[in-house]
RNA sequence: GGGGAGAUUCCCGAGCGGUCAAAGGGAUCAGACUGUAAAUCUGACGGCGACGCCUUCGAAGGUUCGAAUCCUUCUCUCCCCA
């Protein structure tokens, strides 16, 4: 392991991550003269992580590259009971198969983020302690230490006296803290951190922790990701933004960057990028058409953290060619069309629905008749017009719906 | 255990026998303006080669020429009392 780099928290400080922290003025800092052990749980509600998760995984690599060890707590167990966190209603039950598979999809992507190994970076699944606990035991271990009183003060329960809160969800925090009091133990974890929406059960940890080992230890929120405008960052037209290539591709994930707000550039830089803080200042000071740089930097470096440089470039690539006007089309997405299916004539609007540009046929054709259709840089308004072989481009159709959706289909040779 | 309210298209929420594919708002998408920004304005927003047809208003039956609207049963949710 590396020297441990005592200015982590200043780091984070500079680069937004944090909002709140446990423990008096400098306290924490003073606390990490050494190698500190920092941890931070994901519930496998899904078998890839998406954009709202960047923020804490971006945290352990920092955490990690200035000498200290993370550990990546996978919530199996947790799971298993649903945080009603920012929920207004109970979630849906997954099953042990799906949430199996899911660890295991995180599990891998977590692993190209991080160093896993001895005295290197940990992932820990909080259904190795919580699964075996009867109910009684863990009632009369746990429950005495925490107070109904106080956790009907939490905000995630106040708000859920309107709508109805179940009693399985009311026990979240208990596990939770649990989970810190586990790593504390096994460890020497004094550091959790999490969204700021955790606050409550983050202290709960802390407590805990220090009621039942007499340790003191920390908490660490950092501030929610919303958009300028208030809502939650994340989420497009198609959902939400993946890391997995298979449901975001590369393309489309570089393409979720470059779209971000003028008023979020400067933020979205010192998150999900590791250049270094004069950098991202200069890069922030750019005003008007010239901040689209900085957010093609902001794409660039957000691409290769998760996907490679490779992907990265491939994806500048194939936006300059879009948007640049000429360049490389061959990055492009694109799919097949048989010569079979464009001697028929192939519907514009089945094209469009085929390949994602729209949802159904008849949506692909409102798109035509309002004008929001292209094809080989022809606008398209009839909503029944056909592909046909000889009106590809070298070989091509390139699609447009709106400005930024691009599609090209390549004609089966 | 007793009493009450309710389940409507992605979300909220009108409709309470025909004029209902279902008001309004939000979200979303397209067009204009732009910088692959924001704001604003306009339009679209169940499906379908479409001035018509098909499938929708928790589920299943029934009444009726005709039902989201009435009746029956069922499922689920919320509230009040105990």
């Amino acid at each position: 392991m590396s020297q441990p780099n005592p200015t982590l928290w200043s780091l984070l400080r500079s680069r937004g991550f944090f909002q709140q922290c446990t423990g008096e003025e400098g306290e924490i800092e003073a606390a990490a003269k050494g190698p500190v052990t920092a941890y931070t749980g994901f519930d496998p509600t899904a078998s890839s992580f998406h954009v709202g998760h960047l923020i804490p995984l971006m945290a352990m690599m920092h955490v990690q590259a200035a000498g200290h060890r993370p550990i990546l707590l996978l919530g199996g167990g947790t799971a298993m009971i649903g945080d009603p966190t920012g929920k207004n209603e109970m979630r849906q039950m997954l099953s042990r198969e799906q949430l199996e598979a899911n660890t295991q999809g995180l599990r891998k992507q977590a692993e190209r983020l991080l160093r896993f190994g001895p005295g290197q970076a940990e992932m820990v699944n909080n259904a190795d302690w919580l699964m075996n606990w009867g109910y009684i035991d863990f009632l009369r271990e746990i429950g005495p230490h925490f107070s109904v009183n106080r956790m009907l003060t939490f905000e995630t329960f106040r708000t859920r006296m309107e709508t109805g809160l179940s009693f399985i969800e009311f026990n979240y925090p208990l596990l939770q803290a649990f989970d810190f009091l586990e790593l504390h133990k096994r460890f020497g974890c004094t550091v959790q951190m999490g969204g700021d929406d955790q606050w409550a059960n983050i202290l709960s940890g802390v407590d805990l922790v220090r009621r039942k080992t007499g340790g003191h230890v920390f908490g660490w929120t950092f501030p929610l990701l919303t958009t300028a405008s208030g809502a939650k960052m994340g989420k497009t037209e198609k959902g939400a933004v993946w890391l997995d290539p298979e449901r975001t591709s590369p393309y489309d994930y570089y393409q979720f960057w470059v779209n971000v707000d003028d008023a979020d550039t400067a933020k979205c830089l010192g998150f999900f990028t590791q250049l270094p803080m004069e950098e991202v200042a200069q890069l922030s000071g750019l005003e008007g058409e010239q901040l689209r740089r900085a957010k093609q930097v902001l794409a660039f470096e957000a691409t290769k953290i998760i996907h490679g440089e490779e992907e990265a470039k491939r994806a500048e690539a194939g936006a300059r060619a879009l948007f640049g006007g000429g360049g490389d089309l061959s990055q492009v997405p694109s799919a097949p069309v048989s010569r079979a299916r464009l001697a028929e004539g192939y519907p514009v609007a089945e094209a469009l629905a085929e390949h994602g540009m729209a949802k159904t046929n008849s949506e692909g054709r409102r798109l035509m008749e309002q004008g929001g259709v292209t094809v080989n840089d022809q606008k398209v308004t009839d909503p029944f017009a056909k592909l046909n072989v000889e009106d590809a481009q070298d070989g091509a159709f390139l699609l447009k719906v709106g400005k930024k959706k691009f599609h090209r289909l390549l004609v089966e040779p």
